[in-house]
RNA sequence: GCCGGAGUGGCGGAACGGCAGACGCGCGGGUUUCAAAAACCCGUCUGGGUAACCAGGUGAGGGUUCGAUUCCCUCCUCCGGCACCA
């Protein structure tokens, strides 16, 4: 008998599964298409980093090729593909630092990314692999940027719409322009004009030049381009996101200095979808903590905006006017407009504080406070917003000089500038509740401004710096209301006076889209002078990146040095015709961030090939049926960014009718993280595995002898205990692997890498070959008589592993089949039914090892699409069961009964027990339960 | 600071409110062997007892319940996220 030479088997059935192209699966419409019902199974693509491959990556692809598996055998369509998120920073790095082009190292590292994955025997239908980096594929990222750039959030609809609809609207006057060139809707009467006596600055479509009608459009793009601060990297040469920048300030990658900057970028409106993308967070089953996450990340909170104006204009007849007239839509010179989620507290506002940028801040501070202010503001626009958060310990700020009235107590109150204050939340401007905001607080008493009580917290709480909710004091007619009532009515009345309403408010902000770098998606856009910007037509995509000698960015030491994209280089491909008008024009410079081709990449695998469309509609709607994707599986860091951008991108594809789901992902799971133990030594110096002597007591310095102290880390180069998985599968094998990582503990929790256990599941494999194959030393346990011990163990494992992969807990999957080999071997046979029955159990776990012993039981064809073996109810129960017998929920003996006994057949069974006679001797019995199945528990007294 | 998640043998971890520690590692003993490896069998929470058995035990303290690792409250520790968001 040949022993279990896993090389040789894993090998043969990898090469067997490509030839006989096993998991190739066709799409409705395509040959071989069988019309059952599908199963999306996805796993976040890897980025072909040069480290290749850790054993965090196969964690997540062995849970879903196990369900991907397991589905095909339960007669479903599966979809199960694999790419690559090639695009990014570390390739343009490397190809930099070695001269080398980064497509070069790009398709060097997927190559060798795609040896590592293949060697896990994953059941991935190979023909749909997409790569970011492929014109093919990136011509439809570009096309979808196009989408988003002609495309305008419609308020009414809720919904994305062509940009030709906002037109129409204008034109037809159902929507008008203001000075900022925000749309307003037109004026409800003349009266307003009347009143003003001069122009009131609300245009009309017709009365705007083709420049300033192009401008309000572009201004209303999903896709469109603004001066924002950005984090500007100088060394780097690009912009970078935030997540790059660490909290030092500085970049994540080289560690240069990052300043805060006014640019002009691109930027996508994701804040029009921050309602739809917190709301349908309950449609889907995700994880609640990356729920959570997303929820905070988006940050909505209720509130209300109140006006306070100036005291230079604030008389009886303002505020008369003001609740004629209403709430106006925009704010005017005349008043500081703020938003509080406390609008309940307003009797105890007692100052207002306006961001460094506020533009008000220039116009109202008085000739006195100007130099301060000034030097004030000034200092604080330079520093980053990371350092204004790092130094937040004390408050700063400066008196502007100006007073504003407080719109229900009508006292001056003063207005700061302070840089506790942003600029991107809200409205950049607060009213100061000193008593109770624990920021005001701290503010008011360094600068000395009164704290006044309006909130009256819960017997036996300070009220200085109550924050939670109690009754009104020291608010006039409001007095003694519970605060939620409080913020009701006073917001009611604010409205009514034209002071105030209710307001919604996020914290999510637009997405910076634009980054000088070379190795991106380029932009789809031409700048023409006479047209502006204009998008290169659909059937010019793919706009190719350009060859290009020197990639470099121009980088320098000089913060005020300005980016200079590498793209500018291209000369010849910068220059071109505008497609509107066909004069000389530009391209853009600036290329997508690295997020841009995973918001969308499992919908080209979908239809990988298409050339005509991003994906075809019948096969879109067949794939995606139900809610999108049925299992996306990834690490918990991208619970954020790239799944609300991938959602943001799904949201606007629904609106324009290209995809039919609302959401992408119908049910997300995390995988947790693999760490693994790490050794130091009494210095701190970290120890490589292969410079240790593991002994019973602890590990030891293979050389000093010295005791290491040990501890569970992260895997890091630096800490000397990264398990590489090319060596565990040399060793092991790579059902092993596979095994191994799923029995290690549940898949969402993180857990330590431990070499030692890893023999363990190897051995259980190797029990479950001699079972079948026999060894050298023992024959085969296969027989023809079926044992009905096993039997029965044979049904309750089909029904545990079965349930228990459908619900992703992998680990006691596997100690169930254990323990049915376990029971096998105890009675000393199986037949050849149980042993295909329970080799098929096997199968989605150890793909190879089960296909050459399905081969071994007389099959010819691999047992991929074998249905999954049944199981009956009646036979996962043995034949007697022990139930356990309490007295005083302490267990005091146990019985044998028959499962299906009666409630009064176990009570008298347990009553007859000589143990249960002894305990309840001279004791009044005053309680009997019985759980059938379950114990007994007899209470006395 | 705020929001999540988790604390169970020497280790990884099991337990619809119902036999705590399944399964695996490690360790101890045995069978086999010239020997070793491998394999197979037995044992392995703690204390007491030859044993049957008794007592204690799931981070700490309290509560609900016939019965709590599981549900509720307070606290401690660790991990993850956010962080002047008005």
């Amino acid at each position: 008998m040949a022993g279990y030479d896993f090389t040789a088997i894993e090998r043969k059935w990898q090469d067997y599964w490509a030839e006989h192209r096993t998991f190739e699966v066709p799409n409705p419409g395509q040959a071989g298409f069988a019309d059952k019902p599908k199963f999306y199974v996805l796993d976040m693509f890897p980025y072909p980093s040069g480290a290749g491959l850790h054993v965090g990556h196969p964690e997540g692809y062995t849970a879903t090729d196990i369900l991907a598996r397991y589905m095909r055998m339960q007669g479903r369509n599966v979809l199960h593909p694999m790419g690559y998120d090639a695009f990014g920073l570390p390739a343009e790095q490397y190809a930099v630092e070695h001269g080398v082009h980064p497509r070069v190292t790009t398709e060097r590292n997927i190559a060798n990314i795609e040896r590592q994955i293949k060697m896990f025997g994953f059941s991935y239908d190979w023909s749909r692999r997409v790569a970011t980096t492929e014109p093919g594929y990136y011509q439809w990222t570009q096309w979808i940027f196009l989408q988003l750039f002609h495309s305008w959030y419609d308020p009414e609809a809720d919904a994305a719409r062509p940009i030709g609809e906002l037109e129409h609207k204008l034109q037809r006057g159902q929507l008008m322009v203001d000075l900022g060139g925000n749309l307003v809707p037109p004026p409800a009467t003349q009266r307003i004009e009347a009143i003003a006596g001069q122009p009131v600055g609300i245009y009309s479509w017709h009365q705007l030049t083709p420049e300033q009608r192009r401008g309000v459009l572009d201004n209303q793009r999903l896709a469109y381009q603004a001066e924002v601060p950005v984090n500007w990297c100088p060394a780097l040469g690009t912009v970078l996101a935030n997540e790059e920048v660490t909290n030092e300030g500085r970049s994540e990658r080289g560690n240069h200095p990052v300043y805060r900057r006014p640019l002009r970028q691109w930027m996508l409106r994701i804040t029009a979808y921050a309602e739809r993308l917190e709301q349908d967070l309950a449609q889907v089953d995700w994880p609640e903590p990356v729920k959570m996450m997303q929820r905070n990340w988006i940050g909505r909170s209720t509130g209300a905006e109140v006006d306070f104006p100036l005291q230079s204009v604030a008389d009886d007849e303002w505020f008369k006017g003001r609740s004629d007239d209403g709430f106006a839509p925009q704010p005017e010179d005349e008043v500081i407009r703020v938003y509080t989620t406390r609008p309940d507290t307003l009797f105890g506002a007692t100052y207002m504080v306006l961001a460094p940028e506020h533009p008000l801040v220039e116009r109202i501070t008085t000739d006195g406070q100007r130099p301060a202010v000034e030097a004030y503001v000034q200092a604080a626009v330079h520093k980053s917003e990371l350092e204004r958060t790092a130094e937040s310990k004390t408050k700063t700020g400066v008196f502007t000089g100006a007073y504003a009235v407080n719109p229900v107590t009508r006292q001056p109150i003063p207005v700061w500038v302070a840089d506790y204050v942003m600029m991107g939340y809200g409205t950049g401007a607060i009213m100061a509740v000193p008593a109770h905001d624990s920021r005001d607080l701290e503010f008011a008493r360094a600068f000395n401004l009164p704290v006044v009580q309006v909130v009256a917290p819960p017997a036996g709480e300070q009220w200085e710096g109550f924050i939670g909710d109690g009754t009104a004091v020291n608010s006039g007619p409001y007095d003694g209301l519970a605060t939620p009532q409080f913020k009701q009515r006073i917001t009611d009345d604010l409205e009514r006076q034209g002071l105030g309403r209710g307001a919604v408010n996020y914290k999510l902000r637009d997405w910076l889209f634009s980054r000088q770098r070379y190795w991106g998606e380029p932009f789809p856009i031409i700048h023409c002078d006479t047209c502006g910007t204009v998008a290169v037509p659909e059937d010019q995509l793919p706009l190719v990146l350009p060859e290009m000698e020197d990639f470099t960015p121009s980088t320098s030491d000089d913060p005020d040095a300005l980016p200079s994209p590498p793209l500018a280089k291209a000369t010849d491909w910068v220059r071109t015709t505008c497609p509107a008008c066909g004069e000389p024009a530009r391209r853009e410079l600036n290329t997508m961030p690295q997020w841009a081709g995973s918001c969308w990449y499992y919908l080209r695998y979908l239809d990988p090939h298409n050339r005509q469309r991003f994906v075809d509609p019948a096969v879109e709607r067949y794939w995606m049926d139900g809610m999108g994707v049925d299992l996306y599986v990834g690490g918990a860091e991208h619970a954020v960014l790239h799944l609300l951008y991938a959602r943001f991108w799904h949201k606007v594809l629904f609106d324009l009718g290209h995809v039919h789901t609302p959401e992408p992902f119908g049910k997300l799971f995390n995988q947790g993280m693999i760490r693994s133990f790490a050794y130091r030594d009494s210095r701190g110096v970290y120890v490589g595995y292969d410079q240790i002597d593991f002994r019973e007591d602890g590990a030891y310095h293979r050389l000093t002898g010295e005791k290491l102290i040990e501890s569970v880390e992260k895997m890091s180069k630096s800490l000397k205990n990264v398990v590489n998985p090319d060596e565990v599968i040399a060793q092991y094998g790579a059902d092993t692997f596979r095994l191994y990582e799923m029995f290690m503990g549940p898949l969402e929790a993180s857990k330590p890498w431990n070499t030692r256990d890893v023999p363990g599941v190897h051995r259980f494999l190797h029990r479950v070959w001699r079972m079948l194959m026999g060894s050298e030393d023992a024959a085969a346990l296969l027989g023809e008589s079926a044992d009905d011990a096993v039997e029965r163990a044979l049904h309750r494992t089909i029904r545990k592993v079965g349930a228990d992969v459908e619900a992703m807990r992998f680990n006691t999957a596997i100690s169930a089949m254990m323990e049915f080999v376990n029971a096998v071997y105890k009675a000393g046979a199986l037949s050849r039914d149980q042993a295909e029955r329970f080799v098929q159990v096997l199968a989605p776990f150890a793909p190879h090892l089960a296909e050459e012993l399905w081969r071994h039981l007389g099959h010819d064809a691999s047992l991929a699409h074998e249905p999954w073996p049944r199981y009956d109810e009646a036979m996962t129960r043995e034949a007697t069961i022990e139930l356990p017998v309490q007295i005083n929920g302490k267990i005091r003996t146990r019985l044998s009964v028959a499962p299906d006994a009666s409630q009064e057949e176990i009570l008298a069974a347990a009553l007859a027990e000589p143990r249960v006679a002894e305990q309840t001797a001279g004791k009044t019995i005053v309680k009997k339960i019985v759980i059938p199945g379950r114990l007994v528990n007899i209470v006395v007294k």
